[in-house]
DNA sequence: GGTCGGCTAGACCAATCGGTCTAGTGCAAA
DNA sequence: TTTGCACTAGACCGATTGGTCTAGCCGACC
């Protein structure tokens, strides 16, 4: 589970990206995230000065600039959008069964923090990024600009929700029967 | 906040309901439910054994009966299943609103709990139950019974993700949007 | 009137929570 | 070699956690 080779500070961020995704914010404990990490607490509140709030904010971006990544790849070598999108759907039910059928990183870490104001606009500004991205290659892909919006968002909401239903199902099916609702 | 009329059962359950909606299983303590229900702890104990997490099941099952009566109630007046669900996001939009922009009271619930699989097949019983009210809907408006299913199925996932992405920016109107992507 | 059981009431508990603090390590620059 | 700083290490803290247990209230039935 934990990665010797990489510095401190990347373990932390990585074992509290899994361990939120997995159990929410509130579920895990500074004990837990410790151990999976290999790291004693003064490492933690070093780099994080404000414990664990600081480090789920950047859990939640290191697993925001994954998926940006992920739907950079999609949509690369698609000739159409919907070429794009429905690559998008596999590669994250790939994603999902590897991961263990975990919930959406960024709302399992953001929609309980106790600071609830920094923790929402930060999902609000990665959410909108994502959205943002698809739409950069639905644009350039030949949409006009007012549907190459439209349909980001609904491909945002598409896998939102499929990915919520995946995982109450413990089934990645759903999120490849997305690409018949684009 | 609290409903003195209630019974204690029901006063925990609601308490619950609504506590776990915004901050999650893990992110309420047993102290704020029993401030929040007015009740004492060997109430709790005495009307749910198993205590937290026998209160957070009956807390997603009374939240779902909510739910499937406003789906009942959003198709029941309905010509064609386009109208009912468009209904359907019309009052979620408004619950939304009401509710103050808390989570699906069942993800937030249901997902983080201690006793996994217990927890995980109630929510998965839940939200099967919502696909198949709505799904019942759709065949009674006539439609074929596999489009019905996949009607229904597109429904839930679209509420679901809609419902995030409004949390997010903390605005119901991409839940009146959904109309636009059935 | 007595008693029995559903329910209320909250003191109490060990365990765990997030966070602070001091001491020490080890590398890099002077 | 010495100094300084980034980082590690974990003991320690008060508060809070979920849960147990005993005592007593109070209305219903005998």
């Amino acid at each position: 589970m934990t990665k010797p080779a990489l510095p401190t500070k990347d373990r932390l961020i990585q074992s509290a990206a899994h361990l939120f995704r997995t159990r929410g914010y509130h579920g895990v404990g500074l004990a837990d995230l410790l151990t999976d990490a290999k790291a004693p607490k003064g490492s933690l509140y070093h780099h994080f000065p404000n414990g664990k709030s600081d480090l789920a904010i950047a859990a939640a971006t290191w697993a925001s600039d994954g998926m940006l990544r992920v739907i950079a790849a999609s949509f690369d070598g698609a000739d159409t959008f919907e070429d794009g999108a429905t690559t998008l759907c596999y590669k994250l039910a790939k994603l999902f069964d590897l991961s263990g059928w975990d919930t959406c990183p960024i709302a399992s870490t953001l929609f309980e923090g106790p600071d609830n104001t920094r923790f929402r606009d930060h999902a609000k500004h990665i959410y909108d990024g994502w959205i943002a991205e698809v739409q950069v290659h639905a644009a350039r892909l030949g949409l006009s600009e007012e549907e190459a919006q439209r349909k980001s968002e609904r491909v945002f909401v598409l896998i939102q929700g499929g990915w919520t239903l995946a995982r109450a199902r413990h089934s990645s099916e759903i999120l490849r029967d997305l690409r018949h609702m684009l």
